[in-house]
DNA sequence: TCCGAATGTCAACAGATGTTGGCATCCTAG
DNA sequence: CTAGGATGCCAACATCTGTTGACATTCGGA
């Protein structure tokens, strides 16, 4: 066996990771401050005082919930045509997938280093993968601002306020409709 | 002097006025949980229990203060070229006259009867007015919920998440940049 | 095997929150 | 002028919250 030390599994990991998952789920159902120590310990089937031993304070803990990687596409290597296409498409597909980025979206809506790690996330993550097409221009950083308006748009109206109208769309349709908007603003 | 009953300024009415207005500032700046019944009333100079008496319960007194009137304008009425400016504009001035449109946001996104009352604007305000220029053709649902999708984005990203590549635009340009792109939804 | 660290449970604290009832004060109708 | 309702304040309640410390149990290396 191997030195703990040198990363072998510790029994403690899986119940961090059983935390981390709880508490997705409830901070993407509840938001932040509705979303209970207790009622994340609950669902993770073990003792609130685990919580604060393994991350310190709520706040740590949605830290370690809310890491999030949108995983952008290389855009360059992307068809120019296509873009507007192939970024919608890679939204929905990442959001999809898990709910992290709803956790962080509903926290960020009321609690403030949620909001921070939303602005990072753009600043981070969005803007570099969008550089390449926006280039330098004097307006890259505004169009830029406004896709992710775009984008932030379609999340919160389909999966947070959940606006019949949009949450009935079929996702090709989505993509069909939004597509070429994202397209006019990335490739004017 | 005037009997009560048939409505006469009531002395109460002042306190009611006040205890609204400090509801709206503190639930658009906070959200629905952590905007305190204690915090109100101490804004408007009240003591907490005039809110129950008034208002009944914290939820009522949200009620209360989330009534909103878009006021939207005769979309029939405005050319057909200049549809997607109008709408956007529209939109911003409205927002920023007052906060009722932010504290009804903010709190969408944690508390539910909120939500219920998001839905409510957009099927009693939003989507009557897009009828007219929309028609009832068969994707008229789904194009009235992507302009409110583009629409809330932009307020979700200037005044919730504070982008500030979206809060740097001046409302000139995001009339220049999103109107175009309404107006492609709404007159394809 | 045995000891110390890791892991987990339990009970409790201090503070905040929505809410309630009692009591003082003000205004006005009769 | 005066009684009764409207208006307001104060203190307290039950509950929930994040957080803490003490104690039990389990595990792994010597």
């Amino acid at each position: 066996m191997q030195k703990r030390t040198q990363e072998r599994h510790r029994r403690s990991d899986a119940t961090k990771a059983a935390i981390v998952a709880a508490a997705r789920e409830r901070f993407a159902a509840d938001g932040y401050e509705r979303a209970t120590i207790r009622a994340i310990a609950a669902q993770a089937r073990i003792d609130p005082a685990m919580v604060m031993r393994y991350f310190g304070s709520k706040e740590g803990l949605f830290a370690a919930a809310a890491q999030f990687d949108l995983r952008m596409p290389n855009l360059a290597a992307v068809p120019r045509q296509r873009l507007g296409v192939a970024l919608v498409t890679h939204f929905l597909e990442r959001w999809e997938e898990d709910d992290t980025f709803m956790a962080l979206l509903r926290a960020a809506a009321t609690n403030e280093p949620a909001g921070e790690r939303m602005r990072a996330i753009f600043a981070s993550q969005v803007a570099p993968a969008l550089a390449p097409v926006l280039g330098t221009s004097a307006n890259a950083r505004a169009r830029a601002g406004l896709i992710s308006s775009q984008v932030l748009g379609l999340a919160l109206t389909r999966y947070v306020l959940r606006l019949p109208a949009v949450v009935a769309l079929q996702r090709k349709q989505i993509v069909e409709q939004v597509g070429p908007l994202l397209q006019a603003l990335l490739v004017p």
